[in-house]
DNA sequence: CCAATGTATTTTGTATACATGTCGCAAGTA
DNA sequence: TACTTGCGACATGTATACAAAATACATTGG
């Protein structure tokens, strides 16, 4: 919450999504474990109705569940729904790639470019967590420029979804190198416009994930 | 709605979002114009609350925008969106046929092509809105037989998108027969187990589907 | 007569109070 | 001792009241 004269005009509601989409992306609510609403209300400093609108907004997003009555709780993913998640993603990416192929710009391919060259840069000198952010905002740059928005709300709710499974399946130390492997892999296809390439690419990249991740579950 | 004893305990929120759904569906509610709260809540006989919660949920599947402060609005789609959607929804049936091939029982689709059957029959008495109903779970089943609950849930939340649209697109008397040929195409995949088939009938039945609606966007 | 500013009205956003349902615990009975 | 049942505390669901923001309108000055 840096910038000083940019008038905050964010709706508390915004901002109580965000913060509460945090805390269960980096793990303080743990999944499956009850929201106490008292509690969070309190630490927030902010009234109910705010805090109920946010969980309804996270709810629809698929990361908590409101069971009427009974309170709610943080999703707790099943090895099922991770599987699922990630045969949708890897499709809707496949698509993604392809799109880009036909539809972006040189200027909007090489920007692209640009941050695998700085992820790269990460892996070389072992800095995991930028290598990771990088990663993330690689591939939701990449669903921009297929110039389909539907296609990057969706794959931006599945994204954050898996974030959090993702995050502790980037803690082993081995397949890193596979997952450079591929990404070199699609930069050249990108360079090429090689629109099928790049789809099967992204497509492979993402079932080697499953692979990477669904130990951690 | 049908069995009789058990207890309506759906909560006021979830029969308020899927009556507010409803009217937005069917038009009463017009694209692009204000929601008005006190109105609505007044005729649906419910307070500000559940209601409010009720438009975060119908906000976060993209049926309405609320803009902070300046009150809440029936989304209103451009082409484009339509386009991106039924782009998006194209390449997600089309998974959806592919994995269904694989992973279906005999039975589930013999069902599926009951109901394509019945879709036949209202075809043939030139029954429009039961086809269109009809043709709504066709998908949707189709959708489930996949296996996958990620690609059931994206199904529908664009199907729900989409819904106001396609009725409309319904309405003008030619390309029935088309998309009638589309399913019963489909259908000769299903029945064959033949994944690809079927995924690339699919994709083109919606591709189709947008040279049909594209008009009375 | 037009424009601009201030005020009033309407509408949204937030907080709080009240009602209702759920769960746990204890006491009593088999 | 174990199981059932009723009561009570507590959390959730809903309603309403209050505060703040936005829009529309009127009045005044150029």
């Amino acid at each position: 919450m840096g910038s000083s004269l940019a008038i905050t005009n964010r709706s508390l509601h915004d901002q109580v999504v965000s913060k509460v989409r945090d805390l269960i992306i980096e793990g303080t609510l743990e999944p499956g474990s009850r929201i106490d609403e008292a509690r969070l209300i309190d630490e927030l400093g902010v009234s109910r109705t705010p805090f109920r609108e946010a969980l309804r907004t996270l709810a629809a997003e698929g990361l908590v569940i409101v069971r009427p009555s009974k309170g709610s709780i943080v999703r707790k993913l099943t090895p099922d729904d991770v599987f699922s998640m990630l045969e949708v993603l890897g499709n809707l990416e496949k698509l993604a790639g392809e799109l880009a192929c036909e539809r972006a710009s040189d200027p909007e391919i090489s920007a692209l470019i640009e941050i695998h060259n700085r992820m790269m840069e990460c892996y070389r000198t072992g800095e995991r967590l930028p290598y990771y952010k990088l990663n993330q905002e690689f591939h939701a740059r990449l669903a921009e420029l297929s110039k389909n928005e539907t296609l990057v709300e969706m794959q931006a709710n599945i994204q954050a979804r898996l974030k959090r499974i993702r995050y502790i399946g980037n803690q082993k130390p081995d397949s890193w190198s596979g997952a450079v492997a591929d990404h070199e892999d699609m930069v050249r296809a990108l360079k090429d416009r090689d629109g099928p390439r790049l789809g099967e690419s992204m497509a492979s990249h993402l079932k080697k994930t499953w692979d990477r991740v669904k130990d951690s579950i």
